[in-house]
Parts: C-alpha cells; sequence; structure tokens
DNA sequence: ACTTATTCAGACAATTTTGTCTTAAATTTA
DNA sequence: TAAATTTAAGACAAAATTGTCTGAATAAGT
C-alpha cells in the first residue's frame, strides 16, 4: 500500500501548494483515513529521497520539496515501491535477458515499456490539479 | 507466485503436446525447479477450472484439457490469481467508479484497458511454440 | 489382493507485507 | 527554561502470502 498512501498523501500537499506553511502528517492521515504513525513512516522516505522537506515542532509538518511539475509518477512510484518497480520481469526468472527471453519477454517488455513512458510524462501537479478542481476525489465515496 | 508457476508449468506442458500420455508433476517441479507440492496446489486449481485434466496413479499426472489455442492468458490469469487481476484499481478507493473518479482513473482505465486486450489475444499456444522452436527458455540461466 | 505411483486435500510453518506503538529528537511559543 | 507540538526511528504485532509436509484417494501393474 506504500505507493496508494505515498500517492494519495503527495497529492494531498500538492493540491494546497498556494497556501503557506506546512501540513501536518495527523491532519493528512485524519482527512485521508490512513494510520498516522503508517503513513508518517511513507512519509519518511519521501522526505528522505528529497521528494518532501519536513519540519518538526508546532506548526511543522510535510511541504514539497520541488515544484510539483517536477515530480513524475515514475519517480514517485520508484521510491515507494523500489526502482524494480518497472523492471521486475514476468517470469521473474533470474540472470535472463535479450539473449536468452522467457516466452512472455518481448509481450511484456513491450507494456512495460509503454507504461513507464506514460508513467514518466504524468506529473504531480496534472494529478494533483484535477483534486483542485474538485474534477476528482483522493477519499473514499461514503 | 501463483502466476509465474502456473503460467510456466502451462508452457511446459503445452509444449510437448505432441507427445501422448500425461505429463506428471513430479517431472514438472523437478524441471522447473519449483516445489513439488506448492506446484501440486496450484495445477489442482487449474484442474478445477478445466484447464488441465488430470489422472492419478501410476504413468499418470496432468495434460491440457483443451486446446492450447483456445487458452488466453487472460484466462489463465484469471483462474491464477483471481477475476480481480485487471479491474483492481490503482488507488483502490472503495466504492469509486466513474461518476467520481481519483486522480488517477482516467490513466489507470487506459493502460488497463490495453493490458487486458493484448492478454486476451495472446493464447498458450503461441506462447508454448516458441519454447519448442528453442527461441526461449522456461528455466533460469545457469 | 498387493504394491507402487500418482494426484487430492488440508493442516502446518516460514516469510513478507502491513500496520501499531513507544520513545526520542527537534522546534516553537511563552 | 519549560511546555506543547510535531516529525524521526525503530521495536513490536497482525495479517497475508508463500511454501512444506502428511495422509488419503485413485489407478495401474503384478
Ligand atoms: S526473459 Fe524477459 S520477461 Fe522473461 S523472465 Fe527474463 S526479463 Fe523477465
Ligand atoms: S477512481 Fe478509478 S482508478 Fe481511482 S480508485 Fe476508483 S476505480 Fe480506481
Amino acid at each position: 500500500m506504500n505507493a496508494v498512501y505515498g500517492l494519495r498523501a503527495l497529492m494531498y500537499i500538492a493540491a494546497q501548494r498556494d497556501q503557506e506553511g506546512y501540513v501536518s502528517i495527523r491532519k493528512i492521515s485524519e482527512d485521508l483515513d490512513i494510520s498516522f504513525h503508517f503513513l508518517t513512516k511513507i512519509l519518511q522516505t519521501l522526505t528522505q529521497h528529497h521528494i518532501l522537506h519536513s519540519q518538526r515542532g508546532p506548526a511543522g509538518g510535510v511541504a514539497l520539496a520541488k515544484a510539483p511539475e517536477q515530480v513524475t509518477l515514475l519517480e514517485m512510484l520508484y521510491i515507494l515501491e523500489g526502482e524494480g518497480y518497472f523492471s521486475e520481469c514476468f517470469l521473474g526468472l533470474p540472470g535472463c535477458g535479450e539473449q536468452q527471453p522467457c516466452p512472455v519477454h518481448d509481450f511484456w517488455r513491450h507494456i512495460t515499456l509503454t507504461m513507464k513512458e506514460k508513467f514518466s510524462h504524468t506529473t504531480l501537479a496534472e494529478l494533483s490539479d484535477k483534486v483542485r478542481s474538485g474534477e476528482v476525489r483522493l477519499v473514499s465515496c461514503t
């Protein structure tokens, strides 16, 4: 769920990027209905990877460390789910590659390349704009 | 790993479809280096869903229950991983849909539809033919 | 009938993922 | 400096996934 929770939080944070100051993790966890401590841990990794900046103490919290236009979906997923996110192959045979491919190699490589392409051209800004315009939602329907 | 092991076994079995009789699960597990009991359980579900036919006793084993040309990758994945394989949405918010989509809905739906399309047009026959021609391999490189 | 080979079924165990809790460190305000 | 607020870090727990084992059922050969 790292990706799900992390992305939702990032979109939530990015959606309020015109507001000054930090957004507290407690507030995010309540609004998005995610366990506070678990979310904290996830956001920590985003902080460590310089997607977010954090500030302790009263009025502290987290804020975007870079412009959301420069944060791609691919980048976020790599951080949240590991670098192997798209390189994982379908059959997962060790030590394989172009030389001696498995039956689904070509098929699968085509799909992953397409996806990777799409994911690297979608930015946090685009996603959060939809939230701001009220076009979409981040929380569960009641 | 159900999908990985199941597909590998199916391709292995389909690759020898001109040979008479059953292929024993023991043999498959040894050749593909998969735990015998675990593989047995996976192949059982394929048998229950009439992809395979099984035969107990000496010279028993499993065999394809239908022509591999009529078994699609999509069908195999549905059985091995559950019907929700492609319907699972990216953010997994409960009770969502077209009316109130999340930020990645359109993006994600496009990807899953494309994949589903591709997966439903690839058959076991095509995949196993590559194995037979020696073009690809099913086991790990040494 | 007996033995052997095989799948079937389900209990059990190990591992990974997911989530919770406690304590520490930092920062602000008074 | 003291108190309040908030993230950081990591131990711990629960749940899901992955894998193992044992015994039963079935079929074939002798
Ligand atoms: S051959 Fe390609 S798809 Fe197949 S296991 Fe290797 S990397 Fe993955
Ligand atoms: S809106 Fe679409 S992509 Fe988003 S959670 Fe719902 S079904 Fe999934």
